[in-house]
DNA sequence: TAGATTTGAGACAAAGTAGTCTTAAATCTT
DNA sequence: AAGATTTAAGACTACTTTGTCTCAAATCTA
């Protein structure tokens, strides 16, 4: 199944792309980010207009135009990225689905399973765009198979 | 989207039941385990014969008829459940689906996420249902809303 | 102002997952 | 043997996610 959506994984590749390549000023053009991520025109820009609404991204249209960060890369967190695009009790909800799932009514796999959502909100949280998109421009890691 | 799809969380929490009131023989009837775990009876017993073609469960027709775990509950773990539902490399996957990613070429998450994903392989490779069936027969967890 | 460029918005199609239903096969009871 | 019970198998429907396409709105260039 994988553990984020698509359209998440994409905007966080967008976004992480943005970032190891962010001017002091000006727009990236979605069509050059589309073609670099190898992911359809559309489908990206239809993923960075919600980025937009959701204040993470400014856009400008015409010539020139594109998105770029609507703040410093060192204040955008994963976790900002995983609550536009996935429900709002991702990092909260039960293994197997069970409302209310927790300590005191907990299901079987409540006590492995919460660590590791914890240690995963823990990492969502903190990790920024700065740290990843330097990582890029490093060439230390990578954004595309 | 959910970590496991809805079959897997399905087949678990009907193993589990199963194991909670495995008797010393016989068979359990599907018809009552999905009204115990509120479960559509056709749904579940479609997700039920995959366990009996994946050899997790035994089978049998007729009135008093039903399923039964085809090895004691300390020899079945939660990775073998995924193994049958989920894909092979469900474990070893990337966050940002790259394929290869690893140490050599790294995602940009790769590091947070390789030790998330091999503490959950742990846990549901040492994880067996006895354990878990203990725990819902003792009342200490549950399996349903 | 005319035309080119680029994002915005929403309809639409394709693919995958979830869930339902019908019929067949096996087994038991009487 | 007849009929009831229960799983097996597979067709079929519904829903969700993913991906495509068209046109509108904003902006720049000349």
């Amino acid at each position: 199944m994988g553990v984020l959506s698509k359209t998440s994984v994409n905007a966080l590749r967008a976004l992480i792309l943005l970032t190891s390549r962010e001017k002091s000023e000006g727009y990236t053009g979605i069509r050059e980010m589309a073609e670099e991520l190898d992911i359809s025109f559309h489908f990206l820009t239809k993923i960075l207009q919600v980025m937009t609404q959701g204040g993470i991204l400014r856009s400008y249209r015409g010539p020139r135009g594109g998105v770029s960060l609507a703040c410093p890369p060192e204040e955008i967190h994963l976790i900002d990225v995983v609550r536009l695009f996935e429900d709002p009790d991702f990092f909260d909800s039960c293994l197997l689905g069970l409302p209310g799932c927790g300590k005191e009514k907990p299901c079987p796999v409540h006590e492995f399973w919460s660590k590791a959502r914890t240690f995963l909100e823990q990492e969502f949280r903190h990790t920024d765009l700065a740290t990843l998109g330097s990582m890029v421009r490093d060439g230390r890691v990578r954004l595309t198979g």
